[in-house]
DNA sequence: GTCCAGGATCGGA
DNA sequence: TCCGATCATGGA
């Protein structure tokens, strides 16, 4: 990979299948804002960084080189050979050869554990605006403050501190007290991060439930979205609508929707799933 | 007014 | 183990 120094930050030649727009918006993450160039600014590992396109490459900003290979590569899943998995998805069907169509250059980042856990707390039986939203409030609220309108998000022992009534002026709903729980739990006993990434699926998921608030679904966006198990698939309202819509009678036969997944697209199946959740909300599918 | 959103929890069968 | 009711909130 070449890495050049570009003024505050670094730039990146010859990156394929990294498309801003399906990347930050995809559901995967919450805190990105999109600039009005087209470039996203958002808040990740305790700091403020922007990512933008031009002809000349990606440029990221502000960064160091060092930060740039010790913690963004890993964050953007830079590493991972997109090519070898859109060779393996592809031809697999129609739906799923149009999906990575117009999701391309979608990446699955590698998010902070506990934001991620925490973030989706918050979108259980929600939506993706105001989940956007209520994690914003948390952070002005209880994280600490990093440049002009951005701050860090909370720590446990932050998030530990709040009121039940805090929480709901945020619009956490009847989640405040999910939230409130988790990270009183997790201040007192800290996560292994280590061991849940070693896990099994079965295994980290019975972990990751016994956090309050936090299901099967949930945990499975977990193990996606942080902890890069790209074989788990979360089984949310829009992918039973695409199963439901798509795939009715090819699901029949199976014992659920993660198994069809599972044997259909194998060892991406959560990279498939996330392209056909991000190609359906784009299309609008079923609306 | 009803329905829906990246569902989880709880009590009862 | 499984199923239905319930849970804030705001936009469509």
């Amino acid at each position: 990979m070449k890495i050049e120094k570009f003024k505050e930050g670094i730039i990146l030649k010859e990156v394929k299948h990294f498309n801003l727009y399906n990347s930050f918006e995809n559901g995967q993450c919450f805190r990105w804002r999109k600039n009005q160039d087209g470039s996203y600014t958002g808040v990740a590992n305790h700091q403020v960084l922007t990512v933008e396109i031009n002809d000349a490459g990606i440029l990221f900003y502000p960064t160091t080189v060092d930060d740039f290979r010790s913690i963004w590569i890993e964050y953007f899943d830079l590493a991972s050979d997109y090519d070898l998995i859109y060779k393996d998805l592809s031809g697999k069907d129609i739906y799923i050869d149009e999906a990575l169509q117009v999701a391309d250059g979608l990446r699955l980042f590698h998010q902070d554990l506990w934001e991620i856990i925490i973030s989706f707390i918050v979108s259980a039986n929600n939506n993706i605006p105001r989940i956007k939203m209520i994690i914003e409030k948390l952070c002005k609220k209880f994280g600490t403050h990093l440049y002009g309108d951005f701050y860090d998000f909370p720590s446990p022992k932050q998030l530990a501190e709040a009121t039940i009534e805090e929480l709901r002026e945020c619009g956490a709903g009847y989640r405040d007290r999910y939230l409130l729980k988790t990270a009183m739990e997790v201040a007192m006993h800290p996560i292994d991060h280590q061991a849940l990434k070693d896990a099994s699926i079965d295994d980290a998921k019975k972990t990751l439930v016994k956090y309050d608030g936090v299901g099967p679904k949930v945990a499975e966006c977990i193990m996606l979205f942080s902890l890069g198990k790209q074989d788990v698939v979360p089984v949310d309202t829009w992918v039973k609508k695409i199963i439901k819509e798509l795939y009715e009678t090819e699901v029949k036969g199976f014992e659920d929707v993660h198994s069809f997944f599972q044997y259909k697209f194998g060892k991406y199946s959560g990279y498939a799933q996330q392209v056909l959740f991000h190609w359906a909300r784009e299309t609008k599918l079923g609306r």
